[in-house]
DNA sequence: TATTTTTGTTTAAACGATTAAGCGAATGGT
DNA sequence: ACCATTCGCTTAATCGTTTAAACAAAAATA
């Protein structure tokens, strides 16, 4: 096991101090440093192959130039999207980002967290779950950085940067209305997450405006983690009432995929006896016969205001910035 | 800024040494510490609401409980579950994993590498790219632990899991042809990668063993980054031949899904007119009326035995551990 | 009672970097 | 020729832990 090569290393093998070498190698004290000197330190470097042991410049310097990336799992779609996007953004800061999944389990959640600052992350960019508001009131008081990205909190003062659901859900829904759907039904999930409720209440209010009673009948709430069969229960139930739907947006993409292949099993077509409207891009439903009308949610955009507006706070800009990004509704075969 | 509290806050506070507290706090010298001290210590500890910093700990023990993990791309389905279940398993033992895309570029891939090695992770685990042996060769010089996954060198002696892909091609392949294919063409990656060679020499030598000869221009190669455009002209190629082909194999998940794309707009039934199978599940594929058949990887088993290779490593056992899975193939509708 | 052992705790060095302050020697100004 | 700069480099403290070694006081042994 060959030993690392430290500054002292190359300190002894040159004569010098580990000062004069940390000073070549990190280019300080530009012009008071001997060519001489200076060149003999980079060639030893260069030969005994040193690399710069970060952890003790961190302890240092306190500075790790790490993120802590906090989702509910990076195997969905939605979140390793962000992450990627966060990743290189981050990258061209040199900052590095640590990714942690919380399964929507505030617990889970609290733990990454505390990992997280005790590797001493930078700041952090969390996607948050619900029950994990006291967590975040910690961070605040804590005067750790961090953004949220996707669900904020709207009682908690924060940094966040997320899509208008209020203003999505009650367009796509005036969508289904203006093409001539009656019966319109929402399938979403049962959670008190405020980026979840604005999408009922968007769903509500355009019913509302179009003097549509009897809504909440037609709001079906699968729980978070819901598998297929849920979801086709709910979707079944829609179709079974007396008055079945003809118009369908649902709250997420799982939601939409898992609906769409139960629905896809059904004597039905689409759109003419059934509209379909989702949230979320996802190519799963490319392939469906009447590609899904979707809104977009700029993931893009998203992501670099998150990481922007974090790496800014790092450097100790202390205003609050808080985003409203508008979705766009991508029209298509289904609505 | 409340200045964060340290084992020397906690002594002071207290009255006692640093290394009292530390003692106490990480539950060394069981029975040699005094019940009074231990508690009045682990109190204020508490009330002072103390964490402590991996970044000093690091430092001193050498160990930073961090795992690097290098794949192609985040936002790749495949390596996002994988990715998943890596963390997971890493979990369970206390580790924290750091994810890097390298968008199969070398020169991006060392330069992951060696941020993390900067960072002092105490192992890798690599999904490696085409042009990254010397990079590979370095660490095992320098006897970093590392695991590859899903592809490897032969070249290179070094711990690996990775699927059979040439047994998993020929097993496609030949269920292609006990269907009654007579023209079974391939499209795949243009790379030197082994285990993508390894796909095309599976599905050659099952073709060759059924007495086909003229195999080589049916198969089609497009770029690592191909575009929808590339592949439908793969595909367009193959089925304006002479003799079209009434078979086809797919060398990824993502290639498929473009793929099928493109033949869901042709007049041809699957798998009437076509057969297709291809590598890696992928519910993108679900929807499309004649499902795929496809060669499943195990990833859960395949990042499972990664991690607990790399951790055995970590904790010095040296041996090499090369592990090929098998594949499964999973037939449904398309072949 | 004198000596050894045990107990509970402290001292201090170390990990590998950064960086303010200091310090001779060379250079410059007058 | 004298004092002030400037130059090139070193000294040494520090970041927050860990941990071997030392140590004084109490308990056990003789």
């Amino acid at each position: 096991m060959k030993k690392k090569v430290s500054l002292k290393d190359i300190a002894n093998r040159v004569g010098v101090s580990t000062a004069l070498v940390s000073y070549v190698l990190n280019n300080k004290k530009e012009g008071r440093i001997s060519e001489e000197s200076a060149r003999k330190i980079r060639e030893a470097a260069r030969e005994m192959n040193y690399r710069t042991n970060q952890i003790a410049r961190s302890l240092k310097t306190n500075k790790t130039f790490t993120i802590g990336l906090v989702i509910a799992d990076i195997s969905n779609p939605f979140f390793s999207r962000l992450a990627r996007i966060i990743e290189d953004e981050a990258e061209l800061k040199n900052y590095t980002v640590i990714i942690g999944s919380s399964d929507e389990k505030p617990e889970k959640f609290c733990k990454l967290v505390d990992t997280f600052l005790d590797k001493q992350v930078d700041g952090l960019i969390i996607a948050a779950t619900d029950g994990t508001e006291s967590c975040l009131n910690e961070l605040i008081e804590n005067n750790i950085p961090f953004v949220l990205v996707d669900r904020y909190f709207p009682a908690i003062h924060a940094n966040y940067v997320a899509l208008d659901n209020f203003k999505a859900a009650f367009t796509a829904t005036q969508h289904l209305i203006s093409i001539g759907c009656n019966n319109i039904g929402m399938v979403t999930y049962e959670s008190p997450l405020f980026n979840l409720t604005e999408r009922k209440k968007g769903f509500l209010a355009a019913l509302k405006e179009n003097g549509n009673r009897n809504n909440r009948s037609r709001l079906k709430e699968v729980s978070l983690k819901a598998r297929q069969d849920e979801v086709e229960k709910a979707v079944a139930n829609l179709l079974s009432a007396a008055q079945p739907v003809d118009g369908l947006l649902f709250g997420s993409n799982t939601i939409a995929v898992q609906a769409v292949k139960y629905i896809n099993t059904l004597p039905l077509r689409v759109p003419k006896d059934l509209a379909l409207i989702c949230f979320d891009e996802t190519d799963s439903l490319d392939l469906f016969y009447a590609p899904l009308t979707y809104i977009r949610q700029p993931l893009e955009d998203m992501a670099r205001q998150a990481t922007a507006i974090l790496l800014d706070r790092i450097d100790k800009n202390n205003k609050i910035t808080q985003v409203n990004i508008e979705g766009e509704l991508i029209i298509r075969k289904s609505a």
